[in-house]
DNA sequence: ATAGCATTGTGAAAATTTTCACAATTAGCA
DNA sequence: TGCTAATTGTGAAAATTTTCACAATGCTAT
């Protein structure tokens, strides 16, 4: 890794700004004085099951010196992670690929609000399907996704097309351009390095939850 | 790992089912005649990113042979594969907690037919919500999650309310006896070991996707 | 039947990741 | 101000995971 931070290190400093964000509102709903200024590595452990030892490690690959006796500063700590590790606070364009049920049910998907992922786009193959769907943003037939993607300037797609069109169209997305592809299909994608690929299915995780150990 | 695999090679395992099947049925689609009954490591390689000796050890773990000089035999992978980390073959019983958007979205996700998970129940906290949704399992409000999880003997459940119902929702899933959750809010949960829980958030895989490397 | 080729399976080495253990630092307090 | 307790930050050790390298095996074609 080229900023020096190990890949599993880096996934779990990602997820740790989630923590970090749920601590903040929790307190925030909670007692509206005594908001915590500070974390430590055990009350971290305890929210994710990572170890201390493993988070003290991970939180100084950053290079910055966050913590002191009572933690580590939650803001300093964020900011910490998120220079190093996130390409920038600005929105970044995003688009849907395939209104399925799954897709279609991210089109007023509320997670997307306090982050700085936006839609900008949905593509199905179906025209009556990008007719009859309500949106805030506008859905255009399969056929204008590269159009699109390009004017648009959109760099993420969420892939939640039918099992069977995920590989094809998954390449389509590499070929125009995008540079990261959430892959919702439980269809095994891979684009060689050029495109970045999280591939995320309810029933590999239900697999896993279930797996033998 | 009491089954000698370990969590890395394990994961590869499962997700190398999905592949084998996805194999299977493109051979299906392409061509009628000439099925492959074999896959090699390189084959695996250059549809997953993993290399080839990553594979022949993952698949080594398994302690069966299953390979010979023209790769191996994509049925007899599968099922050294299913009986040493699958549970069962037989129906798994799961809910859907929370039918916002996301949830009530999977109510009818295509992808569960071919899988051996089986909605039996959905929540909601909203009667309202419970009432006006269609769906070819029962929906109940969330006040009857308990009862029915113990009754109808669900091992497994979806998480998809509210992010900041999410943590309270998981500990009493987890006090009622589930097995497993697959998280799909962005709030990080962890039940120290009782239950299972893999979290799969959009926004999640989104700022892995666009991380700095 | 046999030569030749492709592929597996696996010890051993290398690389990576986690854990241990403790000095250094800092906050809080008498 | 100086003592105490808590916590970080990090070399070094341990554990885990991946890669290397090659003998063994079994298919295919002649």
């Amino acid at each position: 890794m080229s900023n020096g931070i190990s890949k599993p290190a880096s996934q779990r400093l990602i997820k740790l700004v989630s923590l970090l964000e749920q601590l903040e509102e929790e307190a925030k709903v909670s007692k509206k004085d005594d908001i915590p200024k500070t974390v430590t590595s055990s009350l971290i452990e305890h929210r994710t099951g990572w170890t201390r030892d493993t988070i003290r490690r991970d939180i100084s690959l950053l290079g910055v010196q966050c913590g002191s006796s009572s933690g580590y500063n939650i803001q300093e700590l964020k900011e910490a992670i998120k220079s190093k590790l996130f390409v920038s606070d600005e929105e970044k364009k995003c688009c849907i690929v395939g209104l399925g049920t799954l897709g279609a049910a991210l089109i007023n998907f509320e997670g997307f609000v306090s982050s700085t992922f936006v839609i900008k786009a949905g593509f199905d193959f179906s025209m009556n399907r990008t007719e009859v769907l309500q949106s805030h943003f506008p859905l255009y037939p399969m056929s204008m996704l590269e159009k699109i993607i390009q004017r648009e300037q959109i760099d993420y797609a969420i892939l939640a097309v039918p099992e069977k069109d995920a590989t094809k169209i998954a390449k389509r997305l590499a070929e125009c351009g995008i540079k990261g592809i959430v892959n919702f299909t439980n269809a095994l994608i891979n684009l060689q390095g050029q495109v970045r690929v999280e591939n995320i299915s309810v029933i590999d995780a239900l697999q896993k939850v279930s797996a033998k150990v």
